[in-house]
DNA sequence: GTGAAAGCGCTAACAC
DNA sequence: GTGTTAGCGCTTTCAC
């Protein structure tokens, strides 16, 4: 068992200083050619690579982004992950994910535990809790500290910084258009409870639609789920009380229960009722019927966001400014639609 | 924006020497009272926390695992990250999420990359291209340097060390079993090339099943498909020319693409022909029929994992003893399958 | 052309 | 009780 290689050793075996081994390496004209050739050939064969903790110690700069996200069996945040991933490793940085698992606390240790030193810079999408609490200290203490941080999809407008989003509002809007433009009615949204900054902009967006049609916005076709596991009970509760021909739902697992409730009870779909969800997983290819989805182009975020957090690190800028960049949604009509007249 | 605080700043603020700080922070009974109680309150005032990378510098350990995996838009192997995360956070530990996108050379770059000092040590399945290669260079030499290393699900048998991995043959076999005994006579397996580890093992299942039934295996029921985007059309082909009343796919994706292929030439399912995959993701959760899985239990597979991994890294354990721990697949009946009678 | 020395932030053995 | 020193692995300035 060889243990790592450190300039000390070879500086030592071929009986020069560390530092003209450092230079050595680094083919630095101040050494003689013979000097260079003698440890470069010493280096090869003992395969030396210099230690990224001393480096990261001396340079002040880890290489290492942190990305700290709620919950990472999802298909919109693995998708997110790829593109940052993509983009790090193309800057030489590399990628510590985080599962702040929907618990505000996990995410305040996380940050703090990797804002020692750890990490040159965060991207985050918060919990469910601290959007809840609107508790955002442990953010500002991060970016006081001077500590680049871009926040994505779940963001907190009361903290300065880059972000990237989606335009919820505008992606809900052109579901819900799409549905009345099919000769839908009467619209039901499944969406989740207003914390959740999100759902209450495709929230937003549903009503814009209806509104800007003339229809009449009727409160009790509208759903807020709080937890996720017990979405069929009250889907199910919708479907026996309501009547409505237009299921709009802001993610893919309510869309594709509402919609296997709507079979159950022998709706053809989309003749008798249509349905529309948000994100573009498995889940809304492989339905049965395929689901009509608004697109997130989560590697788009990711990528973006990467971007930025690299721009700020990399670039040394002083002023400080911030921007947030807007990545557009798409709408893949697929078969749980009726087609555009 | 005030940046982070050294031992360094607070010996000189407070005109004592750098070690005084250092002992009086962790509360050394070497240190008179009342310069510690001075000391932790001006910590505490700046929020002092100590630089993990000195830190890692001087114990010549990072606390942070690498996790190297081919995909990360896939069920399985974000379940197995949730394990490693639970366990690792809980050891004190970060994770580094590595995407080798199935591709030998991103996943040497990567390991090299992280060995030299980043990690203390390895979680990793292999891409499909480091198993058809055999070339496991790269994980010898991190052996070699004394780094732990566990790998799972998809492991190289010519490497010697921790291994979790799941029993395919056996999932598998079961599986057929149960499709056998609901009344199945010919069943047609879906399955990826051989090179992909539990591609082949879960056809050895298969066939095991079959023998043991003492049904004849019809090489031409078995379908080995390379490429994931293409899986439709192959599976089309299988559908047009042979006979079959029951399929055994080694992945969700595969089982679900069969089933609607069988739903549009107006088959019932499981009355005209029954489905079972192997995962269990949404996808199987949510197919109409829903799907009848080998559950591979990722969780566990990943906490076997970090458990494995951190025992090393924790206990100093001179004598090198290596095991493979298999997790025990189950199997989920649900409706694409007939009832056992 | 080569090497000594300082320093990144921290710890710990050893002096005083 | 407190401070000095050395060292983790590396880079870089400045002597020689």
């Amino acid at each position: 068992m060889k243990k790592k290689i450190t300039l000390k050793h070879i500086a030592k075996e071929l009986d020069v200083s560390i530092s003209t081994v450092s230079k050595a390496i680094k083919d630095s004209e101040e050494i003689s050619l013979e000097t260079r050739q003698k440890v470069q050939a010493f280096a090869k064969l003992y395969n030396y690579k210099p230690n990224n903790i001393a480096l990261s110690l001396k340079n002040r700069k880890t290489k290492n982004i942190a990305v700290i996200i709620p919950e990472i069996v999802h298909h919109f945040f693995t998708t997110v992950i790829s593109g940052i991933e993509k983009v790090a490793n193309k800057g030489g940085y590399n990628v510590i994910v985080c599962l702040s698992d929907e618990s505000f606390d996990k995410e305040v240790i996380n940050m703090e535990m990797l804002a020692n030193g750890s990490i040159d810079g965060f991207i985050i999408s918060l919990t469910k809790e601290t959007q809840q609490r609107r508790d955002f200290y442990h953010l500002q203490e991060v970016i006081n500290q001077g500590m680049p941080l871009v926040m994505f999809d779940r963001v907190a407008d009361e903290i300065v910084c880059d972000k990237v989003v989606i335009d919820d509002v505008d992606g809900a809007y052109k579901a819900v258009k799409y549905l009345l433009d099919t000769g839908c009615k009467r619209i039901a949204l499944i969406s989740t409870v207003d914390y959740v900054s999100v759902g209450k902009l495709r929230t937003e967006g549903y009503m814009l639609a209806l509104k800007e049609s003339g229809v009449d916005i009727d409160d009790s076709l509208i759903l807020k789920i709080e937890d996720i596991e017990k979405c069929d009970e009250v889907i199910q509760q919708l479907f026996e009380e309501k009547d409505f021909d237009a299921v709009f739902a802001v993610n893919e697992i309510f869309a594709v229960t509402a919609m296997k409730i709507a079979q159950r009870k022998g709706l053809k779909v989309p003749h008798d009722m249509s349905f529309v969800g948000f994100t573009d997983g498995l889940l809304s290819r492989y339905a049965t019927p395929s689901l009509t989805t608004v697109v997130q182009h989560g590697l788009e975020i990711g990528e973006r966001a990467a971007k930025m957090l690299i721009k700020k690190l990399d670039e040394e800028v002083e002023e400080e400014t911030y921007s947030t960049e807007i990545v557009q949604t798409t709408l893949i009509t697929r078969e749980s639609t009726k087609n555009k007249r």
